[in-house]
RNA sequence: GGAGAGAUGGCCGAGUGGUCGAAGGCGCCUGCCUCGAAAGCAGGUGUACCCUCCGGGUACCGGGGGUUCGAAUCCCUCUCUCUCCGCCA
């Protein structure tokens, strides 16, 4: 596959972008719809340079009067009493510019923390997944001479899916998987992790699934959706949505050399989601659920490579599809449906055939610089060089639940049974799920 | 959970309240030497921010707060790491 360049975006949502050129973001922004406030930011972004001027300016003087001092009481201790006064006057002062300045700044900060990442400009104008555009679809989907079962009829009928039980030990969106269904959730993850570790080349990580809430800063998922996480109170620790957070986050506050990238993690984790707002929304079924199964991929690029390596990490993903011989379609996500933190995305979707349509079963981003800035994650291009932001990128390859949902859906037979794709055979050990007698 | 020790620059490791962004060593870079290399010698080697930006300044010695004219050095607090005991998948 040949794979056209697309232009870089400068460098964006520093506060020096931000505060020197609104306009510009403004226009970026305006691809996502409806404008966030930002007249403040720019006046407080000069606000915050006022203040730091003066706080330096102070501090400077203070320090030359300072040494002074010590001389003073020595040789002339009457003097040295009146210069402590004056200095001691200018502590005050200090104190209070200190402490505006950290109020500009915090506002700064909750502000720019609130402003989504800049579309990439290949990102389609629109302002819902009505509007994505459709990439390639690959593969044709299955034709049936029965009416095809949903997996939320077929799981149950085979005895791998108990929706009930799920409720029982912890309520709706909780689903227990038993026998053959266990089985194959778990093969999933070891062919995923196998596939993306042995010939994709990433690196398998196994990390922490309850993270600080910096982290899950760093990474977009705070402060703006704090309602679709799940978290402990004491301490306060938060489940994660996706393996997205902890594997971004390996690498925070860390100047990486230029040889170590592109860094490229694999990671296996389950996941939780209030699934808050979604009330209604797919309730029948493993489509959405409070707890899933995700196999993740993560890379840290070089700028200039991440668009590149985009279309790599998206393909990567579409290589499990094809493996277990699943149909699906590739979208780019159109402004007003891209996710907050992104600036380019890639939504896999794949064949329901019970549902008739397409759902998305993988999302692949580029974000850029984003996180990146926001977990301090930086690299040195050559010695003596000044650090610069990497790019982050992820892909879900795939999210393992709805890839069970579609294997049950897309290769059930007619007897009721279901065909295991050759590809992970050797890893469930049975070749097909049989119908219960 | 109980008792104790510690957290300093890429690493190791000093540091009496002032001139410490921080000795010394290692590593790394540059130059000299050499046919080349090693050794040796000389110099350099953190990050961020601000400004009148080929230069000047401020901050940072785990995080936060305090005392002081002045703190890596004193006090409080939090976090983390290590050792021992207990408990435990």
């Amino acid at each position: 596959m040949s794979i056209s360049l697309p232009p870089r975006n400068p460098s964006m949502l520093d506060l020096r972008l931000v505060t020197d050129q609104l306009d510009l973001v403004r226009e970026k922004l305006a691809r996502r719809g409806p404008l966030p406030p930002l007249d403040s930011l720019a006046r407080l972004g000069e606000r915050r340079r006022t203040l730091i001027r003066q706080v330096q300016d102070l501090r400077h003087h203070k320090k030359q009067a300072g040494d002074d001092v010590k001389r003073l009481s020595r040789e002339d201790p009457p003097r040295a009493e009146q210069v402590r006064r004056q200095l001691r006057q200018l502590g005050q002062q200090q104190k209070q510019l200190e402490q505006q300045l950290a109020e500009v700044e915090q506002q700064l900060q909750q502000q720019l923390l609130l402003l989504p990442n800049l579309p990439h400009e290949t990102v389609p104008a629109g302002r819902d997944e009505a509007d994505n555009r459709l990439e390639r679809q690959v593969g044709q989907p299955p034709h049936f001479d029965f009416a095809p079962r949903a997996h939320w009829d077929l799981g149950p009928a085979l005895g791998v899916l108990d929706f009930e039980r799920g409720a029982k030990i912890s309520g709706s969106r909780f689903t227990v998987l038993r026998g053959a269904g266990a089985r194959l959730e778990r093969a999933l993850i070891n062919f995923m992790i196998d596939l993306h570790a042995r010939q994709h080349d990433y690196q398998e990580v196994w990390v922490p699934q309850l993270v600080l809430r910096e982290r899950m800063q760093a990474t977009g998922q705070l402060p703006k959706f704090e309602d679709d996480a799940f978290k402990t109170v004491d301490p306060e620790l938060f489940l994660v949505p996706t393996a997205e957070v902890p594997v971004t986050n390996l690498h925070r506050d860390e100047i990486l050399a230029a040889e170590e990238l592109p860094l490229r993690y694999v990671c296996y984790t389950a996941c939780f989601r209030r699934e808050a707002g979604s009330h209604g929304k797919d309730t029948r079924g493993i489509i959405r659920q409070h707890q899933f199964d995700k196999v993740e991929l993560v890379q840290l690029v070089r700028p200039e490579e991440s668009y590149q390596v985009l279309e790599q990490l998206t393909a990567h993903a579409e290589a499990v599809l094809q493996q277990l011989e699943l149909p699906y379609r590739v979208m780019n996500l159109c402004g007003g449906d891209l996710g907050f933190s992104a600036a380019k995305t890639y939504d896999l979707e794949v064949w329901m055939p019970a549902q008739d349509r397409y759902r998305e079963i993988s999302s692949c981003s580029n974000f850029e610089d984003f996180q990146a800035r926001r977990g301090r994650i930086r690299f040195r291009r050559e010695k003596g060089s000044k650090p610069e932001l990497v790019h982050t990128l992820n892909g879900s390859g795939l999210a393992v639940g709805r890839t069970l949902a579609a294997i049950l859906e897309n290769h059930q037979q007619a007897d009721g049974s279901v065909r295991i794709p050759a590809a992970l055979a050797p890893y469930t050990g049975f070749d097909s799920i049989p119908p219960r007698q």
